[in-house]
DNA sequence: TAAAACCTTGCCCTTAGGACAAGGTCAAGC
DNA sequence: GCTTGACCTTGTCCTAAGGGCAAGGTTTTA
């Protein structure tokens, strides 16, 4: 019997990611035994597997959803897919600029602490973060 | 009467995050009207000022607390904070690696999505994200 | 004096589950 | 047949840092 702990296991997931998809509804409710068990086909675990996938991509349960609807209804996702995709890199642009500004900041501020604690100073708590005087958050 | 919004307008941030501030102990409560309107001095500008820095360069406020409360019982925090900067440096380094592995990644991905558009293919959902074979999550 | 603009607390919402509780159920061994 | 351990069920609270809204009281301005 494909319990969610199995099935989960099978799929590298865990039992409660299995049914917070469940109760998202990116997979179809499995069949329950007279006690109340979930019981899952194998055509469950490459969706399950593509839900992976996706996540690791960066798409977000809601954006998965909305691919697995529209397949759902017999239409091509792809055109979705792409867009998501590029989005994604666009962001994933952004954040990798952002925190190579950061990183930047950040050193600037950590070079300072040295000479700070040379001269043993100390502004309204340490003239180390005040000193970073532009750091645009992640 | 500087109330509450207006200490948060003149340092950038807002009321419902300076009222978290006190709620989690990073900044002390202010005096009170007696309609129970906070009133504060001016010696919190700078303050809060500081938190906008701490959380500007990455820092939680959990981190950012512990360096106050340092400071507050009269230590010297600058330890603590090149501490955590080092650990953020070298957290932001993971995250600029992982986020550049997922790059190529979703590039890999997104360079598929047009040749199986001419091709009009498709697997489970759409063969782009399958074929996704290793990705790792931010 | 009346209305606009501000303040108070409290509650629900966001992501993607993790941890835990109380209780029911299945599989194995004896 | 029965026990025990491993598994399942639902439900609740928790994470970070607030945003948004509601109901109601206050201050300020016209």
């Amino acid at each position: 019997m494909l319990t969610v702990g199995r099935i989960a296991a099978r799929t590298g997931l865990s039992p409660k990611a299995v049914r917070l998809y469940e109760a998202n509804g990116l997979i179809d409710p499995p069949e329950r035994t007279a006690a109340g068990y979930r019981t899952y086909t194998d055509e469950a675990i490459p969706v399950l597997g593509f839900i992976r996938q996706a996540q690791a991509l960066g798409l977000s349960l809601k954006e998965i959803k909305d691919i697995l609807d529209l397949q759902r209804r017999g239409e091509q996702p792809c055109g979705l897919v792409t867009d998501l995709l590029d989005q994604h890199l666009a962001d994933i642009d952004r954040r990798i600029a952002d925190l190579q500004a950061l990183r930047t900041t950040l050193q600037h501020a950590r070079a300072q602490a040295d000479q700070a604690a040379d001269r043993g100073e100390q502004a309204l708590v340490c003239r180390i973060i005040e000193s970073a005087t532009s750091g645009e958050g992640t």
